[in-house]
This record gives structure tokens, C-alpha cells and sequence, in this order.
RNA sequence: UGGCCUGUAGUUCAAUUGGCGGAACGUCUGAUUCUGAUUCAGAAGGUUGAAGGUUCAAGUCCUUCCAGGCCAGCCA
């Protein structure tokens, strides 16, 4: 069937090559993903994407993206057009491109079928009705006053519905199973209701819109998907997805005489932690104005992750190395970030930028003059080559670079101490010129002409060699150019964002605007390019970005185990 | 007081289907390093939710209990 060392093993993968195994299905495995095109697909769906396109790759069968829009009232073009889009992105091509609407046709046809066959009736009770009628999760329902009205009756008044002779919410087709089951979603379910909306693929052609449950076993049935897997809250229609193609295939038969009944099956979906992805609350961020859109960086929707700077891969190995189960879970965002941190540092290129600038001179330097130094663009790809960077009297470094009165653990910048400057030279403190406030705003330094470049200098009289525990990254102040960077952080405080009030706990430090001063090589990267600010993180340019207003998001920080020994 | 599902290191998953409980991420050491990064080496971390039972042998099978999740849309 498939190399089958590559296939990480789980439940799926199981059940999958039992059932062909045992010749429930004797072709290729055919999946589907099916997302409701009512917003932009996020982290949550690209666990299902995973699944559902990656797995029939492992097995060298396809998948079918089929837009669920069954529901105009919540549903545009716009996201159609996104989800595609996103879907590409992370690397993924289907089969075929589907729509649930394509089969509003032939569904009504079966939905007369199961009527004649005494399977489905109009009921015109309301919707509170109907609610108190069907019981409780401990009581069965009660029968609807409707439920026996003739054939003939059921007939006209469902073809009466589809040619738009009532009001939106008056009648719905029901199912006609059974109002005491335990399964409550057994209990007579709704196949249809009225909506007069405009139809993003069918426009005014109906008036009457099949249910999920109505459409999506059906939809799976007419393309021989062979396993339908969806998350665990489906789990109780399962039942209903089984009855309403059992019943079809009893009445009607395939219209194509496909054999086989998809398989569904349920797996968890994938929480992460200090992330959402509940499309309504992921609204509620924008409406409320706590982020920009759908594709800010801090969101967790894939436009706002490819803003931020992830990358396809990151996101496909973070899923293919959580595993699939059926238990609650919240995977730790350390992961993901572990995965992005490991691609990232083997293809971003190194750029020096100071955030947080503090400046120095280097009062031993000739004034007026530039050197220009040739720095390596990636220690880890040989191939990117080297660039040459300016060097001159006055500089900036990162405040955080210089603390007074430090000890021996600080391998940076104090008075009496020296440090490399990356690729420039070896300097040293003199002295920390204050204002008035007693706030740093100069370094004074000297350097050691014999360290050009960053080398060692020479060995002394006695043959022992000066060394430096640090390397600064730094910018010639003449030469640096001024940009925009994004510092993002988790957009809530808690690891399970939605412990307590969601809105409570929004971080309200998520995004912090500071202007660097940069490199200006900086200027030549487009939006999306991995880049590593050395020492600081890995950025992208945000999508915004001009050469005449550089703006760069912060895809995620370094590692850095000096921080963490200072927060304890 | 309904039906269904799930409980294995901090987290997410494995455990050849009844045969010595592992990996990844995280944490902590140490080495290396012109990024306090990377890389490398190592360590700690488990009453397998609990209690009984079957068996030479139970994470795995049986019983009971406990905890958590999903379901009462004309959403998906």
C-alpha cells in the first residue's frame, strides 16, 4: 500500500489499513476537508488538514476540498477565495474542488424520496416548540403534532416550502426516527429549513437549505470518500450520518451504484496553549478591537501566522509530531515554537538590528572613518554567502547590553570590561556618560585595533591570549537605518486562554511597537522572508512594509537562558 | 438522576494487541561556540485515575468507583 515506516502511527492509521485490510474498500483511500466557509481557516484546522490531506497521501489516495455552505445566512466568497489560499500555502493540492451546493439537487430529490417512503414529514411547530417537545438529555421527547400528516400532505407542503411560499422559520422537513432516543440527535432531526438568502454559489435558486447532518454523509457518500474523519463533537451524529445513507441506499440506491458507506471517524481536535480557535470568539477579538483583522500577526488563523512569519513546514511537522488521539488536550505553544525555531535557523538569513539602541563611541577611532566589514549571512548554509557591513566611530548596541556595576556573570558590557563586537572589533568600557536624570545615553569605549573582523589579537609576551566572554551585536550610527519592529507575545495570559472571562485575559503587552535601528541590508527582504536579528529573534517584514517605511514583525525570540536565569 | 467518549512523565503521544513502560517538546547539568543561539553529551521526571478480580504474567481483559469531555440550533 505505502512505505509504511513513514506513516506515523495512530488510531486512524489503524482503522484505515484494517479496512483494507478486511476488503471493506478495495480502491485508494479518498478523504475530504470540509470547512465552512463562514471565516478564515486557522491552527485548528490545519490539524485537520493534516490529517485529512496527509494521510491519504501516505496512501497515496486523494482528498477533496468540499466548502460546506449549506448556509447562506453566515457564508461568503471571500472566505472560499481564503481557504484556498490558505490550503496552498501550507503545501497541500486537492483532488477535486467541491461544493456541498453542488448537490442541493439531488438532495431534494431524496428528501422527496424519504418522504413517500414515509421517512420525513413537515412539521410547522416554532422552534420553541419544537425544543420543549424533544425532551430532555434524562426524558424522551414528544411526538409532534405533525408528524402524521398524510404523505400527499408532506409532498405539497415540502415542494410549497421550495417554491418559496412561506416565511423564513414557518416549516422545516424533519426526519422521522424516533423522539424518545437516547441520542438526541435521533430525535426526528431537522433535514431543511426556510431561508430566503442569497446563495453565494446557487444565488436565489433556493429558498429552503439542507442541515449539516442532512448534507454532509450524503456529500461524503455521492463522492466515495472511503474514511470521512472529522473532530469528536461529531461523534453523535454519527449515527444520524449512518441512518440518513441507509435509508437512501435502501430507497433510492446509489445514483452511480457506488458500493461502498463511508467510514467516519473522530479524533480530538488540537487546543494550544494562550491560543483560541473558536471562529466565533476569534470574531469577537476584531469586532472588539483587541487585533487589527483576520491576518494580524498575533492571531491564530493562518494569514495571521504567515503574517507573523511561520512557516508551512513548522506547522505540518508541529501536527505530525502531536499525534492524533481522542482525549482533551492542550499542546504547549513551546512546541510549536520548538519546530519553528528548528527550520527557521537553518534557512533565515543573519541581520544585525538593535531594538532598544543605546550609543557608543569609540573614542580611539579615527573620526570619519568607515570600514567595511564582511560578515556571514547564515553560520548554518554556506551557500548564502557573506555581506559587507559598515563599521565606524559611533554606534549603537542594545541597552540591555551595558549594566553597571555587573558581575562576572554578565559576559556584556560594564565599565573596565571588554566584549567583541560581531564581526567588527574588540572593545572596551571606559565610561557611562549620564544626563541630568542619571540616565545612561552614551557608552564610552576604546578598541583594539588588532581584532579586526571580531578575530582574537594576538598572544602577549608570555604567550596568553585575551579573551572576551561576550559578542555584541551592534549598528553603525551614520549608516543604520530606522525601522519599525513588532514585538509580539502571546495574546492572553493564561496557557488555557478561555480559563474565566476570555476577555479578562487578553495580554495587554501582545504587541509592543519600537523603531530599531538596522542594518541596511534590511531593506531588500520582501514580506515572509525568514530573517534572524542576530541575537534577538527571528523577524519577517511585514506585509505592510515599504522601502521608504520599513516595518518588521517578530516571527519569535531566540532562546535565551540568560533571560531565564535573570526572571528567577 | 440519559447516551456516547476519554484517563500512561510537566505537555503531547507510543508501547509489536496479555510479555522488562519509551519518544518528542519542556526542565536541569556539562562540553563546544565570534549569536548566553545552534550543535553535542548527560540527568531528573511514572503507584499507567482508584479499588477489586481473571492470569505464570495486566497500561492492555472483567467489575465497580472517581475525574474530565460531547450532545437538548431551523449552526457546523
Amino acid at each position: 500500500m505505502t512505505d509504511e515506516s513513514t506513516v506515523k502511527k495512530n488510531f486512524l492509521t489503524e482503522e484505515i489499513e484494517a479496512d483494507f485490510a478486511s476488503g471493506r474498500y478495495t480502491g485508494k483511500i479518498l478523504t475530504r476537508f470540509p470547512p465552512e466557509p463562514n471565516g478564515y481557516l486557522h491552527i485548528g484546522h490545519a490539524k485537520a488538514i493534516c490529517i485529512d490531506f496527509g494521510l491519504a497521501q501516505q496512501y497515496g489516495g486523494g482528498t477533496n476540498l468540499r466548502m460546506d455552505d449549506t448556509n447562506p445566512s453566515k457564508e461568503e466568497q471571500e472566505y472560499i477565495d481564503a481557504i484556498q489560499d490558505d490550503i496552498h500555502w501550507l503545501g497541500f493540492k486537492w483532488a477535486n474542488l467541491l461544493y456541498a451546493s453542488d448537490y442541493f439537487q439531488q438532495l431534494y430529490d431524496w428528501a422527496v424520496a424519504l418522504i413517500k417512503a414515509d421517512l420525513a414529514y413537515v412539521d410547522d411547530q416554532t422552534p420553541d416548540q419544537m425544543r420543549a417537545n424533544r425532551g430532555t438529555l434524562t426524558e424522551p421527547g414528544t411526538n409532534s403534532p405533525f408528524r402524521d400528516r398524510t404523505v400527499e400532505e408532506n409532498l405539497d407542503l415540502f415542494e410549497r416550502m421550495k417554491n418559496g411560499e412561506f416565511p423564513d422559520g414557518t416549516r422545516v422537513l424533519r426526519a422521522k426516527i424516533d423522539m424518545a432516543n437516547p441520542n438526541l440527535v435521533m430525535r426526528d432531526p431537522t433535514m431543511y429549513r426556510i431561508m430566503h438568502a442569497h446563495h453565494p454559489r446557487t444565488g436565489d435558486k433556493w429558498c429552503i437549505y439542507p442541515m449539516y447532518d442532512y448534507a454532509h454523509g450524503q456529500s461524503d457518500w455521492l463522492e466515495g470518500i472511503t474514511h470521512s474523519l472529522c473532530s469528536l463533537e461529531f461523534k453523535n451524529n454519527r449515527e444520524l450520518y449512518e441512518w440518513f445513507i441507509d435509508r437512501i441506499a435502501e430507497v433510492c440506491g446509489h445514483p452511480e451504484g457506488v458500493p461502498h458507506k463511508t467510514r467516519q471517524i473522530e479524533f480530538a481536535r488540537g487546543n494550544i496553549s494562550y491560543m483560541i480557535t473558536s471562529k466565533r470568539k476569534l470574531l469577537k477579538l476584531i469586532t472588539d478591537g483587541v487585533v487589527a483583522g483576520w491576518d494580524d500577526p498575533r492571531m491564530p488563523t493562518i494569514r495571521g501566522m504567515r503574517r507573523r512569519g511561520f512557516t508551512p513546514g513548522s506547522i505540518k511537522r508541529f501536527w505530525e509530531e502531536a499525534g492524533v488521539a481522542k482525549r482533551e488536550n492542550l499542546l504547549e505553544f513551546a512546541k510549536l515554537e520548538s519546530f519553528l525555531r528548528d527550520e527557521l535557523n537553518k534557512v533565515a538569513q543573519r541581520r544585525m538590528a538593535v531594538i532598544d539602541p543605546i550609543k557608543v563611541i569609540i573614542t580611539n577611532y579615527p573620526e570619519g572613518q568607515v570600514e567595511m566589514m564582511t560578515v556571514v549571512n547564515n553560520p548554518e548554509d554556506e551557500s548564502a554567502g557573506t555581506r559587507q557591513v559598515p563599521f565606524s566611530r559611533e554606534l549603537y548596541i542594545e541597552r540591555d547590553d551595558y549594566m553597571p556595576n555587573a558581575n562576572r556573570k554578565f559576559f556584556r558590557l560594564t565599565e573596565g570590561r571588554e566584549v567583541r563586537l560581531r564581526s567588527g572589533y574588540w572593545i572596551k568600557c571606559v565610561e557611562a556618560i549620564k544626563d541630568a536624570d542619571d540616565n545612561v545615553i552614551e557608552l564610552h569605549c576604546t578598541y583594539d585595533p588588532l581584532t579586526k573582523g571580531g578575530s582574537n589579537p594576538p598572544a602577549d609576551e608570555e604567550g596568553k591570549v585575551r579573551k572576551v566572554k561576550g559578542t555584541l551585536h551592534w549598528v553603525s550610527a551614520e549608516h543604520a537605518i530606522d525601522a519599525e519592529v513588532r514585538l509580539y507575545e502571546h495574546l492572553f495570559t493564561k496557557p488555557k486562554a478561555e480559563d474565566g472571562e476570555l476577555m479578562d485575559n487578553i495580554n495587554p503587552d501582545s504587541l509592543k511597537t519600537v523603531t530599531g535601528k538596522i542594518e541596511p541590508s534590511l531593506a531588500d527582504f520582501n514580506a515572509g522572508d525568514p530573517i534572524q536579528f542576530e541575537r534577538l529573534g527571528y523577524f519577517t517584514p511585514d506585509t505592510t512594509s515599504t522601502p521608504e517605511k520599513l516595518v518588521f514583525n517578530r516571527t519569535v525570540t531566540l532562546k535565551d537562558s540568560w533571560a531565564k536565569q535573570q526572571s528567577k
